[in-house]
RNA sequence: GUGAAUGUAGCUCAGUUGGUUAGAGCACCAGAUUGUGGUUCUGGGGGUCGCGGGUUCGAGUCCCGUCUUUCACCCCA
């Protein structure tokens, strides 16, 4: 007989998982309605030919794919199998694959009911996403995605609705010490132009990005590599290193940005998305105007967001960005503008974990459980958990004659706050020894009182 | 996908140049305590040493393969 195992890089949540990770995602989902968000599910495969091309040629590699039904080597060409290159056989025998993420299914579902959306459409949507990476700390194979998304407005107000939801998240979650990064690519467009390298952004973008990785040399020789002049790596290190708060930042790189169009226009959207904080009365706090974040190249066009939770070893709990083409991808003719951002729930759990954040109701089960000696007192239990369950009091009995010890042991493993001793004494009096589990401390109550104090 | 490291009880780890029956702490179960837990004491259960081959008189220890986890690259939540 075969050990029973997981397949590389999925995982099971017992109870206690759980719980933290439904504390997690009632935050976020409570947050999310509150903005206005209404809940979306796709399914968890596409066609592939939804998700390719999509993610740019990594995302591609990374998609896994489901093995058609049926017969499905029969009509597949003999000379592309003698070439025993999966690659191009793999349409052949594949027509589904598993979701990437939830941006671009919700595109297709945009696309595909346009005529019952009213725009500005604002949907959330929590689900888990594949990729075939290799797993590493804070990276699996099988993960949740958080995403809310407005498409159908050009507006800044939503870019500005996301930082708030940011900040809202995190206070719920009582993660302190974070940081929102946010760029634009426009800004990131004019660098480039600035520094006279256009045509080759995208080795210059990534470059940018690993700065606070791997530091200024080591970005330096990469870009030298890539045949970037030591006049242009100085140029782009002084635009990197412009000083200041966000607003001071932002005032010297329109300077900058003089005979850049995108330049100008990404940085009129900061000082938009800035601005309208304030409007919010709302502040820039946690927010940073980080010149050198670079992500999601393939399809972000506007602002760019990145969450981290500082002090520890894990990468960005959150991302997201302003799009203006994807449901061109889907033959839409109408351009329509989004703009949305993702919580990774297993990173989130992971810092917090990490950093000792989840708060002890996190972990509470029932709050009552219901304790006796023999089948009589049992029985009698019931009745009372009856009233209670009835007045919304999450509670259980111990289902069997035992020891009181066992008992009490059992409620403080499910960390129950309180249990209820049920003996011949309390039948008659109908008075019942009410325990706090945290302080040890024990009250007499009849069913009124503990259901006033406990409900 | 490329390169590297790791794997001994549920968990964290010991285990000498290959040599009897592989250990500890914590956790678990039972008792001390027939209506009061989280402290203490006593006892107990639990390991095909990741899996499969090989070398050897003999392998937890050496070699090869494989899987898992982790790290770097790539990319990302």
């Amino acid at each position: 007989m075969e050990k029973p195992s997981l397949p590389k890089g999925t995982r099971d949540f017992g109870p206690q998982t759980m719980a933290r990770r439904n504390f997690i995602l009632q935050s976020i989902r409570s947050v999310f309605q509150k903005f206005g968000f209404q809940p979306l599910e796709t399914p968890a495969m596409e066609n592939l030919s939804t998700l390719t091309g999509k993610y740019g040629d990594e995302g591609d590699q990374l998609l896994f794919k489901i093995l058609d039904s049926g017969d499905f080597l029969k009509n597949v060409d003999a000379t592309k199998l003698e070439t025993r290159n999966s690659k191009l056989v793999a349409n052949d025998i594949s027509e589904k694959g598993l979701r990437y993420d939830l941006t671009v299914p919700f595109a297709r579902y945009v696309v595909m009911n346009r005529h019952e959306i009213t725009l500005p459409f604002k949907r959330y949507q929590i689900q888990p996403v594949w990729r075939a990476d290799r797993p590493q700390k804070g990276r699996y194979r099988e993960f949740y995605q958080c995403d809310a998304d407005v498409v159908g407005t050009d507006s800044i107000i939503c870019e500005a609705e996301i930082i708030l939801m940011i900040k809202e998240v995190m206070a719920l979650l009582r993660i302190a010490d974070y940081t929102i990064k946010i760029n634009h690519r426009g800004v990131l467009n004019g660098i480039a132009e600035t520094m006279n390298a256009t045509g080759k952004e995208a080795d210059l973008f990534v470059a940018i990005d690993k700065l606070e990785k791997i530091g200024e040399e080591n970005v330096r020789k990469e870009l030298s590599e890539k045949g970037f002049t030591t006049q242009q790596q100085d140029k782009l290190f002084e635009l990197l290193k412009t000083p200041g708060s966000p607003e001071q930042k932002l005032n010297t790189l329109l300077n900058a940005f003089a005979t850049s169009a995108s330049g100008k226009k990404g940085i009129d959207d900061l000082k938009t998305a800035f601005d309208l904080l304030g409007h919010y009365q709302s502040s820039s706090d946690h927010v940073d105007f980080d010149v050198a974040l670079a992500r999601g190249l393939s399809y972000y066009t506007g602002c760019i967001f990145e969450v981290k939770i500082n002090n520890v070893a894990i990468g960005s709990v959150s991302g997201g960005g302003r799009y203006d083409n994807l449901t061109q991808a889907f033959g839409s003719k109408e351009k329509l503008s989004g703009v949305g951002i993702s919580f990774g729930i297993d990173r989130i759990y992971d810092a917090m974990d990490e950093l000792n954040l989840f708060p002890v109701e996190a972990n509470a089960s029932s709050k009552v459980l219901i304790c006796h000696f023999d089948d009589n007192t049992l029985q009698h239990g019931l009745a009372l958990l009856t009233a209670l369950r009835q007045k919304g009091i999450s509670s259980e009995v111990y289902p069997e004659v035992s020891k009181l010890k066992k008992q009490l042991d059992y409620a403080n493993k499910k960390s129950i706050p309180f249990t209820i001793v049920i003996g011949e004494e309390e039948l008659k009096t109908e008075v019942f020894a009410v325990k706090n589990m945290t302080t040890g401390e024990q009250q007499k109550w009849s069913t009124e009182q503990i259901i006033q104090h406990l409900a």
